[in-house]
DNA sequence: TAGGTTCTGTACAAACCAGTCCACAATGTA
DNA sequence: TACATTGTGGACTGGTTTGTACAGAACCTA
């Protein structure tokens, strides 16, 4: 077992093509990216293109998958930050990508562009935003808040922190955005705000 | 003045047929969706379709003007709701349309497929987003929220009611995306919390 | 070196795309 | 009725789309 394999081997890294071609589909949008563009980002021809990722679809499904779970481990990274509080915080600027450019999030922009129409990107989609969420909802109780509360909260400040990359995207200056991420600290139990002054009125 | 229009009268309602193409737009997706589709939608034939609304761009931007000016009418009546936390409340309601279908919202949807590379309409996206901000802000300001955070607030819960169309789309079931919005109540001042116990720790 | 296996460049096919053109139909005015 | 003006149906164009086919190059084993 573990056979070197037959015949002539690939001129090209799959992976480095899967990333260039991430770009590719990032910056001009999946459905008006044409597999020249691809083929030519990824510098590889038709031929070789479609032997090691069957069809568009299939990469895009692909470049999504690798995107996702790049980001997914870069939040797993952030919620293991040591003070609780400021895991969430980093949790919230690594999803809202407020220092990434002006082209959004690239999850985000697949899901606004293919669904509902797209089944199995649909399926993938539903399952991705779970996982963040739950492990969103996991930072919030180790920074003290119920359970009980904390799923909600998390699902608000995720989509809250989804919501600043598509008005990156419609033109808003990331200084102006990056401010409101601290809105949703609000949600984290533990902390005097002066913002909030009044108890009951 | 008033003319009688001269020559063949139009056999069709223009707003009528924008209105058509918007559906599919919003269904299908922009790019995805070719002039055959748009034309068998409004019911009329090509060369009636560009002595009309000139190209498929030009269309889908009086379909996005349409979309946003029919959703600020909408916006605008919230806000005019007598008891300005309701209205705080409507407004958000209005945007993150979670009583919608699953096609999200059309103008996020339409920002997130075609920005930044398409500067008509970012600086369109720009505009709107501002208009709604500062409708949103007005009216937290009237719920009694100092106008120095009314701003950021704004901004946050205009960006929470718009992640939230997203994850409508990602597949996550209304009922399930609806309570979420109440989170955004805690940026209104004047209610007592039962979910915010402890002043400091 | 010989043969089997896998990659790759190019040509090709069939469909689809946005946009143009033109003959003709339908209207108002004289 | 004759004419000017505008809308409409359908054919047409030149280009682009995704996906396939095939001949040959590159590699490994024996």
């Amino acid at each position: 077992m573990a056979r070197p394999p037959l015949g002539r081997p690939r001129g090209f890294d799959a992976h480095a093509a899967l990333r260039a071609a991430l770009d590719v589909f990032w910056q001009r949008g999946l459905v008006a990216t044409s597999l020249d563009d691809l083929n030519q980002a990824m510098g590889l021809s038709r031929s070789s293109f479609y032997a090691c990722f069957g069809s568009k679809h299939s990469l895009l499904m692909a470049a999504l998958r690798c995107y996702a779970d790049e980001r997914f481990a870069a939040l797993t990274a952030a919620s293991q930050t040591a003070n609780a509080r400021a895991a969430v915080r980093a949790m919230l600027a690594t999803i809202a990508e407020v220092d990434g450019g002006s082209h959004g999030c690239f999850f985000c922009n697949a899901v606004a562009e293919l669904a509902p129409g797209d089944a199995e990107l649909v399926a993938f989609a539903q399952a991705h935003t779970a996982r963040v969420a739950r492990l969103l909802a996991a930072t919030l109780v180790r920074a003290g808040c119920a359970p009980a509360q904390a799923t909600q909260r998390a699902g608000a400040a995720l989509a809250l922190a989804m919501g600043l990359t598509t008005l990156r995207k419609a033109g808003v200056p990331a200084q102006v955005l990056k401010p409101l991420l601290a809105q949703a600290e609000i949600w984290c139990p533990g902390k005097a705000r002066a913002a909030q002054p009044r108890r009951r009125t």
